[in-house]
This record gives structure tokens, C-alpha cells and sequence, in this order.
DNA sequence: TAATATTGTTATGCATAATAACATAAATCA
DNA sequence: TGATTTATGTTATTATGCATAACAATATTA
């Protein structure tokens, strides 16, 4: 089984960037899984309950995708009782989101069994080196709005 | 326009990575567009050039996709002429991939243009960092065959 | 030789992500 | 004020990335 040369796609920060973060995805999708959550239903609820109140337009912001998609996400959310859309009288085309009980509680156990799963994927990196890197990814992060 | 709290993401390794990976891939995409290759054409392409003779089972399991996967983007590849199927003597089961002339020099071409992109892109950021972050990825990247 | 495994393929489905077009409502401007 | 523009949420559609089942042809093994 000769070994398969990537020194090139090696060259590339993004690259490393996506197989690093593909290890990480799938232990993710398997720790939601039993929680019947998607990465992206998952994350927005986290903010839901971190931000009671807050509109679509705002949630598809910070999540970085487009208001379409984001429609069935929370319409799944709605539709499983984990959050409430209420109209908002001060600005009727909008609808504050709110979890429900039922929401927050799985909140607080998702919460748990992810931070134990990336725990133990990670327990062989130091947290020098994951602060560290992690700082370095916020410079990526906030080279976008700043591009040439 | 309030701020929206993602302090709770922001404890997560994955959402780091997941939010500094659009960025580039968002870049990447655009920087391909021109060469009309996708992300993953283009790694197959790469690997190609830089593997001549591998077949298509090979290259999945370094592409980290499924087989069927990766039928689709050789078929792509050999229709433009970039690379070519040529069947093992000694397997009649499994095709060589070979670039062709055209491929080797739209190899060529991309590198060099994705490369610039990506330094463009990263210019905020030593050298030091991103050999820091780097090897901290590649940590994360083999947790993966070594899981609990 | 018979059973098993591998390679490439087709078909299918799910998840993520982008765009166009629209109804409703709010904001702006003239 | 009324007309125009903008914002919010929605539907429909499409592209892309990724996984599984099932299969024909071929190779391997028992």
C-alpha cells in the first residue's frame, strides 16, 4: 500500500483547516445524534436560549447563513416545542424567538455531552496550544470583513 | 442593532474552526471560479498531478469521501480532458488516473493562484502562528484514529 | 472450485448553502 | 400625506457535500 503524497494540498492553511474539522464534525453529528439534533438545529438553539428574543434576521447573521435556510431550522425547533415564535407589536414583520422549558432543558444537556465529547477528542493537546490556536483562528475568522 | 451573545459557542473548539473555515473556503471558492473547478475537483486534480497512476479507491480514502463520491468528480475531470481512466493490466478491476498535459498545466496555474489568494488572505497572521496552528490540526486531525 | 472481498458504478437520500421571487410591514423621502 | 424604498419571513429551486444500499465485474482466499 504505497503512501499518498499531499505535501501540496499540505501547503494550503485550508487544507489542514477542513480535515481537522471533519474529525471534529463527525464526533459531533454522533454526540447530537442521540439528542435528534443537527450541527445547525443545535446551534441555533444554543443561541436562542443565550439570546431570548432575538428575530430571524438577526439568528441568520450570526450564523452566517441566508434567511431561507434558516426557515426550517427553526420551524423544526417550533414544531418539536423547544422554541416559541411570538410576534413582536413594536415590529409585526418580525417574531422574537424564545426557548421553552423544554428547550432550555435540552439546552443543558446538550451543552454537557458536547463539551465531554470535545474533551475527550482533544484530551491529547495541551490548552496552551488550543488557546493559542484558537486565537490564530479568530484572526482567520476576521479576515473576511477586512479583505482587500 | 444589539450585540448577540455566542459565548457559549465560542467554548467550543468546532465552532472556532467551523466559523474560520468559511472564511477560506469562501475565498477558495472564489479564487476557483475563474479555473470553473469546485473545491473538491480541485483537490482530486492536485492529488492527480502529484499521484499519477493511483486509482479511485485510493484516492477517496485520502479525500475522505465515499466511493460513489468521487465518481462523479473523476467523471468531471476526464470529460474536460484534465485527466484520464486507464484500465490496470494486473487489475482489470481499478482505472490509473493520469493528468493529462492540459491538467498538469491548469495544475499549474491554480496553484500559483490559490496560494496568492490564501497569503492575501492570511497576510495579519506570522508565520509562526499559522506553523503553530498547523501542527496543532494536525494533532486534532490523527485524534481521530486514536479514539476512546 | 466455491466463497469472499475489492473496484467502480448507479440510485437514492440527507444536510448544508445560495438565489430568485414574493407578501407583509416598516421606514424614508419628497 | 402619499409614494417609494427597505426589511422580515417565506416558498421554491438549485448546487454542493457526504453517506448508504445494491450491483456487475474482477480478484483473492479457503
Amino acid at each position: 500500500m504505497s503512501k499518498i503524497n499531499d505535501e501540496t494540498l499540505r501547503t494550503f492553511v485550508g487544507y489542514h483547516l477542513k480535515r481537522s474539522f471533519n474529525v471534529i464534525q463527525s464526533d459531533l453529528i454522533e454526540t447530537l445524534r442521540p439528542f435528534d439534533l443537527r450541527m445547525l438545529t443545535y446551534t441555533a438553539l444554543v443561541l436562542i436560549v443565550d439570546n431570548p428574543g432575538l428575530n430571524q434576521s438577526r439568528l441568520s447573521q450570526i450564523m452566517d447563513i441566508e434567511r431561507p435556510n434558516l426557515v426550517v431550522i427553526i420551524d423544526e425547533l417550533e414544531e418539536r416545542e423547544l422554541i416559541t415564535r411570538e410576534r413582536v407589536p413594536t415590529d409585526r414583520r418580525s417574531y422574537a424567538l424564545h426557548p421553552t422549558e423544554a428547550g432550555r432543558a435540552l439546552y443543558r444537556e446538550t451543552i454537557d455531552a458536547v463539551t465531554q465529547h470535545e474533551a475527550k477528542l482533544l484530551s491529547g493537546i495541551t490548552p496552551e496550544q488550543l488557546e493559542q490556536m484558537i486565537a490564530t483562528l479568530k484572526l482567520i475568522e476576521s479576515a473576511k470583513k477586512g479583505q482587500a
